[in-house]
DNA sequence: GAGGGAATGGGACCAGGGTCCCGGTCACCC
DNA sequence: GGGTGACCGGGACCCTGGTCCCATTCCCTC
């Protein structure tokens, strides 16, 4: 089984690396710190896998995935990410990896991802299955706020990062008066008097950027 | 010189042991997933440094680090994170971290700062450093937001737990209209628009509770 | 003593934020 | 079919928040 990383991050090919030549007819054969040079090894080196991280400088994990998909239909590539929001995960599937692991799940579940993409099954860590099941159901899951409706979830998140209602309204495509409303609605689950200690609770659960 | 390491996502923990375990005299008495545990782990073990991530999920890096400069003043904390931004880094440098590197660092600078840190030493890197200096040399004005006065510091404490204004001026023993104008005068130092955005300044910086 | 900044307030003004109440559409479920 | 809840929006209303003036009192420094 070869395996090649692509990472922009030294410490976290280290430690791939390190993890995957403990296993027994596991071989990384080469790295790669950007999208544009993940594309041109995986093209030379056929690797049975790819490990791709979404976030690089220049060409990023998603554009080279396309890339590859493209030429080498079958090749496995497992997208390794930090992000764990729905439009990552989507992109990523979208433009044909076959495999989503976030960068915090243990080392022998990485492992047990990266053979079954070399299988040529697909795979999701256990916090994007989750994700994904969230998404699927839609229902107000175990977010931050569990009792606040998606669209409310998404003006606070707004909010949480200092917008104004007008502000919100034009990212959002609503009327002014739609995202009082709402907001009216989140101060009321939240118990909080206004915006300002919105923002406190929300920044406090971890909202916002 | 014995490391303990502290970061969510096991895989790069796995990278850093594998690093630090090249390095002759160099020994990882301990792994750490979270703010709390790394607390514990640090009072227990007595490592003469510890690697901590920012962002972890229960008590973050922050938390910890505050924790255990009090406990362990002498204690070398390494912050690891991510990205360089201002706020982050200033508010771990404040709560006593004595160095930071990025993720992205090659794993020579690592393991040099690791070591210095141990030996007592400081490091930051060049955007900080400058940071660092305009901080000392603007006097113990302590804290962040160097450009604020005292009063406008306390105004935009209150601020960041989500008080009025009129309970600012009660707190304070102001009138209502000494608050207002002080915080006109914070917002136009923040370069903010309104009360909403300060209090996200303010909690990036580590301000409120 | 003159100057400047920090701190404290007042007056006037008004835009944005927030509330209450109302209407409608749509999807889902009993 | 009827009910419920999310979502979108209007009208009217009030009040906090924020700004731009202004003044006074300290205190520190030159």
């Amino acid at each position: 089984m070869k395996v090649l990383l692509a990472d922009d991050h030294p410490l976290l090919r280290h430690g791939l690396r390190a993890l995957l030549e403990q296993v027994a007819g596991a071989e990384v054969v080469g790295e790669a710190s950007d999208g544009e040079e993940a594309v041109a090894l995986a093209l030379s080196l056929n690797p049975d896998v790819v490990v791709m991280d979404l976030v690089m400088p220049g060409v990023g994990g998603l554009e080279a995935t396309r890339r590859l998909v493209d030429q080498r239909p079958d090749l496995g590539i497992l997208v390794l990410t930090m992000s764990e929001d729905d439009a990552s995960v989507f992109a990523a599937l979208r433009a044909g990896a076959r495999g989503y692991v976030l960068k915090g799940t243990a080392g022998e579940d990485f492992l047990a991802a990266v053979a079954a993409v070399a299988r040529g099954e697909a795979v999701y860590g256990p916090a994007v299955a989750r994700r994904i099941r969230r998404f699927l159901t839609t229902g107000p899951g175990t977010g931050p706020f569990p009792e606040l409706t998606q669209r409310e979830r998404e003006i606070l998140d707004l909010l949480a990062n200092g917008k104004s209602n007008a502000e919100i309204a034009r990212a959002l495509f609503l009327s002014l008066k739609t995202v009082k409303n709402h907001l009216t609605n989140v101060f009321a689950k939240l118990q909080v008097a206004d915006r300002a200690q919105a923002v406190v609770r929300a920044r406090q659960a971890g909202l916002g950027s």
